[in-house]
RNA sequence: CGGGGCGUAGCGUAGCCCGGUAUCGCGCCUGCUUUGGGAGCAGGAGGUCGCCGGUUCGAAUCCGGCCGCCCCGACCA
């Protein structure tokens, strides 16, 4: 293998990754493993979150959780366990989740009456309990969510992007008609998008999935996808309007007002820790990671540089100062910044850097004997390399003006590649093919709306239609004929090799 | 599950073809000197060579079987 060849060169030396260009697959799994995201367990196909990518997961759960709260939602917990028949009452759902499902055969010691189901999703227990609490129109709307964990049985497996077991959020919502289960679907597929420009810096496109990419029982199945620096799309959100097909199949039905027995309309949502491996590959270089500022665990590290004793205390001590006084949370004045001070002894403060770079950090205050003398410190942004002395007197003003600049930044840097990869014009399926087997892109072009064709573009290009855009993501001039068969388009689509 | 690759110290590896009790780098520990871009010197700790069996006086090395992991496919948030 080439690039396993040229990494022969590095063999001696740990301390360079592999490149994005020489193997994008390799410097995504080295660079996950060596900023402490993650690590392999023992058992084959999960993954251990360590504290620096949980940190991440927690902000992400933080920002989100108050986003559903604010649109009304409520949290609750239902059992990891199914009772496999659960699975059963849908028939399109149990088809698509039977075979990736782990199941419970024993316990205590017992071969158990019903088996049980390890969750893949919890549609059929949640829905199941809300047939129980739902008897007239005036108990809906039901807005629930919930955090927790589920397993899939795959295949093949890598960290964030895809592991057995995984933690997300699954909103599960009940209402009376269509229109209303239609509008919260949207409604969520939009906070999603919010959260993830917003807050991950992470440019996504909005739409509605095609059939044979829609959710096994759902009705319309809309997602978010983003495009990662490798050119291939990142399913990273999806919100699903499930119609009536659970409602159906639980009882899940009310008195309207009318007096007549109605079934609820449903619909659920989710995002997971592969938002996460998201973040890796939309902002990370080959010097490590870079995180936006909203959901870096450290927004800044300072490092303390000393020759003497004193200057080692004294340097260590403002150092301290300056932490405790940005991040005091009991200083409600003003914003709170989170700061780490790296005062680790017998390590040079190259090393420091070098260590803060790889796991993301988006700013790094330098303090040295000199600095103390002038009451500034040099101040170097991750995402820029950009550096400038600051006072440090205007630390705690410039601060919070600097995070949310480097945050604007790098959305704008990546919308930036997300277009510059995306081609618009109309282009032949030959041309398709070669851009798919080489760089890849997001290709927007015409579709006839067969599945066949999709079938077809699937296996002969690994490309497969991510979304159905949203207007806002359109065209100007749409266009009219299918890229493959030349028949007249019935949707513009966006076309891509996925995760 | 199909194809490819790999299992030797915490990590990365040499040795294997051609059998004789394991090499080097990083990391770790101790001491001294160091600290404005990955520190230096000295000393030290750390190994069921993936597992089981076979051949042999002797196996990391040869033979058979098994297990695990990674990569590429099929499947998927």
């Amino acid at each position: 293998m080439g690039f396993l060849d040229d990494r022969d060169r590095h063999m001696s030396d740990d301390k360079k990754l592999t490149t994005r260009a020489e193997n994008f697959s390799e410097w995504y799994n080295e660079l996950v493993l060596r900023s402490e995201l993650a690590d392999y367990s023992p058992v084959r196909g999960c993954m251990v979150i360590r504290p620096h990518g949980y940190g991440i997961w927690e902000r992400m759960q933080r920002a989100l959780d108050d986003m559903f709260k604010a649109t009304g939602h409520v949290n609750a917990y239902f059992p990891l366990f199914i009772p496999e028949s659960f699975l059963s009452k849908e028939a399109e759902h149990v088809e698509g989740f039977a075979p990736e499902c782990a199941v419970v055969t024993m316990g205590g010691g017992k071969v158990l009456e019903e088996r049980l189901v390890v969750r893949p999703t919890s549609e059929t227990i949640i829905y199941s309990m809300f047939a129980k609490w739902v008897q007239s129109y005036r108990d809906l709307p039901l807005l629930y969510n919930q955090w927790a964990n589920v397993v899939r049985w795959e295949m093949r497996t890598r960290l964030f992007l895809r592991t057995m077991e995984f933690l997300w959020q699954e909103g599960h919502t009940a209402h009376t008609t269509h229109d209303e289960a239609e509008e919260e679907t949207r409604r969520m597929l939009g906070v999603y998008r919010e959260f993830m420009e917003g807050h991950m810096a992470m440019p996504v496109i909005t739409g509605q999935k095609t059939d044979s990419e829609r959710f096994a029982g759902a009705l319309r199945t809309y997602s978010c996808e983003a495009m990662m620096q490798d050119n291939r799309a990142l399913q990273a959100g999806t919100s699903h309007n499930l119609g009536q097909n659970f409602a159906k199949a639980f009882d899940l039905s009310f008195q309207n007002e009318q007096g007549e027995q109605a079934f609820a309309w449903n619909t659920s949502w989710g995002v997971s820790t592969r938002m996460i491996g998201g973040l890796v590959m939309t902002h990370g270089d080959d010097a490590g990671l870079r995180l936006p500022p909203r959901l870096t665990p450290i927004q800044m590290v300072i490092v303390p540089i000393w020759k003497t004793d004193d200057e080692r205390d004294a340097t260590i001590a403002m150092a301290k100062r300056i932490a405790d006084e940005l991040g005091n949370f009991k200083r409600p004045d003003h914003e709170r910044i989170r700061v780490h001070v790296d005062d680790r002894q017998g390590v040079k403060p190259g090393s420091k850097y070098y260590h803060w770079e790889t796991r993301g950090i988006p700013l790094r205050l330098e303090i040295g004997p000199r600095d103390l003398a002038s009451s500034s410190g040099m101040l170097v942004r991750r995402d820029s390399r950009e550096k400038r002395p600051i006072a440090f007197d205007a630390l705690r003003t410039e601060l919070p003006v600097i995070l949310d600049q480097i945050q604007d930044d790098m959305l704008a840097a990546a919308r930036a590649r997300v277009e510059a990869n995306s081609i618009r014009e109309r282009i032949s399926y030959d041309r398709f093919k070669e851009i798919m087997a080489g760089p890849g892109a997001f290709v927007y072009a015409g579709w006839n709306g067969d599945p066949a064709v999709e079938a077809r573009v699937k296996e002969e290009t690994k490309a497969t239609i991510r979304c159905i855009p949203d207007p806002e993501f359109r065209s100007p001039v749409p266009p009219t004929t299918c890229m493959v068969t030349g028949e007249p388009a019935k949707h513009e689509v966006i076309w891509a090799r996925a995760y």
